[in-house]
RNA sequence: GGAUGGGUGGCCGAGUGGUUUAAGGCAGCGGUCUUGAAAACCGCCGAGGGUGCAAGCCCUCCGUGAGUUCGAAUCUCACCCCAUCCGCCA
């Protein structure tokens, strides 16, 4: 694959239209224009349909060419086998090349013309998405636990981390940069115990299986899971062209790329616990301080493909079990249902969990549940075939935190802590620990 | 990194320039026969796009991209991927 002129080459081997379908473009185009309005974007349909006119006029006329090109060769061939004359055929042929090649350069540029325009526009919201542009527009659908009471001043994340002796940013500074962390001892050992416990709940209880994934994918992937064309300044790209995922949702979704799934075998729930890497490139300035937003963390990923039908129940599924980490944690959170404005360029719906930091005094993201529909599913090319046989159609893919680790590690951190600044290991994580209780500055 | 051999439909597999408009087989689906089943036999059996009210007709796809030719699965070039061996490495 040829990095340079590879504008459009992460769609070459995926039907016709991918992203967007143009077909329901065609057939509702005030809809359409309606929902790109709730992001806050122009009227599209114009332009596209247009676009789409001249595509498909350029397609008849390229494939016209094509159809007497074919009889042209199929008359010489057989007049060739019985010594017949081929001169005039020939000649027609010949003449027609030049012609075809027009054609053909005409027809590309306006495909890739109008794939290039449907795949920059993100997807279409959900009717109950509410309004809006920022953060206090988004909707609290839910509210857990009960915000423990302090005795004494709650201590941030880091403060509790440097303190302990287990939290080091300077030489994480030294070998890496900003926005990375070194753990030590027994705080390296909770961020390990708390993403085998999520694993293993969600494994062992909630149906998904566990895989292991690459943590490098290719451009088409990342156009899958839609980090492209908007996003490349979000993640790290290798000298090789190839992407350092930003979380398990680029390879886990993609493994359903250009499949044809049978129905049954829907859904497809998968989980996996990766390192995430993000540029954090728009966010200079914020979060410096601790290891809430780092270039690097971990990350238990959930990815489910469902049926069409079934996606709505899948989404609220999935949140559900996002949900269970936290509950078990004894983790305040609450659920927000995010507004038109901050849902993200894929999603149609999405559901984010915040859990509250006493420390911070602040409720902050820790997973992020999306269901978007049959978005990726197009760019990608991931279908399933009915039960009757005939009908072929797109999936849908969801995908949630469940959770992130680096941040559960935070909230346990703040909602744990004790006045003399230990902090207690949470149940169900004191397995995992070897049976340790409290951790403490070691001597 | 070097060498060699490969990439053809859901799977196996034939195919070295024109009746390939991708043989044949397996699996699957429907039917005949049967009390039922098996066997046998018959038929169906990829995706995307264009056009049309529809039936249908047409175009594209044999790893990817370019090229040669009136015509390419087949010939040429580059690249990607897979297998095996060597080197290196966890």
């Amino acid at each position: 694959m040829r990095r340079g002129k590879s504008s459009c080459f992460f769609f070459a081997r995926r039907p016709l239209f991918v992203m967007h379908d143009i077909k329901t473009i065609r057939a509702g185009a005030a809809a359409f224009d309606a929902a790109m309005a709730r992001r806050c974007l122009p009227d599209a349909s114009g332009p596209l349909l247009t676009l789409d006119a001249e595509r498909r006029a350029a397609a008849t006329a390229q494939q016209d060419a094509q159809s007497r090109r074919n009889v042209l060769a199929r008359e010489i061939g057989q007049a060739k086998r019985t010594g017949a004359d081929t001169v005039s055929q020939e000649a027609e042929a010949t003449a027609l090349r030049g012609e075809m090649e027009r054609l053909d350069r005409r027809s590309a540029e306006l495909d890739a013309e109008l794939r290039t325009a449907l795949g920059a526009l993100p997807n279409v919201l959900d009717a109950d998405v509410p309004d809006g542009t920022e953060e206090a527009d988004n909707r609290e659908l839910k509210n857990w636990g009960t915000k423990r009471a302090f005795e004494f001043p709650a201590r941030q994340h880091f403060e509790l981390g440097e303190a302990l002796g287990l939290m080091d940013f300077e030489r994480a500074a030294k070998i890496a940069g900003s926005r990375f962390t070194i753990l030590h001892g027994a705080l390296a050992r909770l961020e390990r115990a708390l993403g085998q416990f999520m694993l293993d709940m969600h494994t062992l209880r909630h149906g998904y299986t566990e895989v292991s994934v690459p943590a490098l994918v290719n451009e088409a992937a990342f156009f899958g899971t839609n980090q492209l064309p908007k996003f490349a300044a979000d993640s790290f790209r290798t000298t090789d062209g190839r992407w350092l995922i930003p979380t398990a949702e680029v390879p886990i979704t993609n493994m359903v790329a250009d499949d044809i799934l049978p129905e049954a075998a829907l859904p497809v729930r998968r989980t996996a616990l990766t390192e995430c890497f993000r540029s954090e490139a728009g966010s200079a300035g914020r979060d410096t301080r601790g290891m809430l937003r780092q270039h690097q963390f971990r990350k238990v990923e959930l990815v489910s493909v469902a049926h069409p039908d079934q996606s709505d129940a899948e989404h609220e599924r999935m949140t559900r079990c996002a949900e269970a980490v936290l509950e078990a944690l004894e983790i305040p959170y609450r659920r927000m249902l995010l507004c038109a404005g901050d849902t993200g360029f894929g999603a149609a719906r999405t559901h984010d969990l915040e859990v509250w930091l006493p420390g911070q005094g602040m409720w902050r993201e820790i997973s992020s549940c999306s269901n978007t529909r049959a978005f990726q599913a197009r760019r990608m090319g991931a279908r399933f075939r009915a039960a009757d046989g005939k009908t072929v159609a797109h999936v849908h893919t969801l995908n949630g935190s469940g959770v992130a680790v680096g941040r559960a590690l935070i909230a346990v951190l703040e909602n744990y802590q004790q006045a003399d600044g230990s902090v207690r290991v949470p149940e169900v994580l004191r397995p995992g620990m070897g049976g340790m209780e409290v951790i403490r500055r070691s001597a």
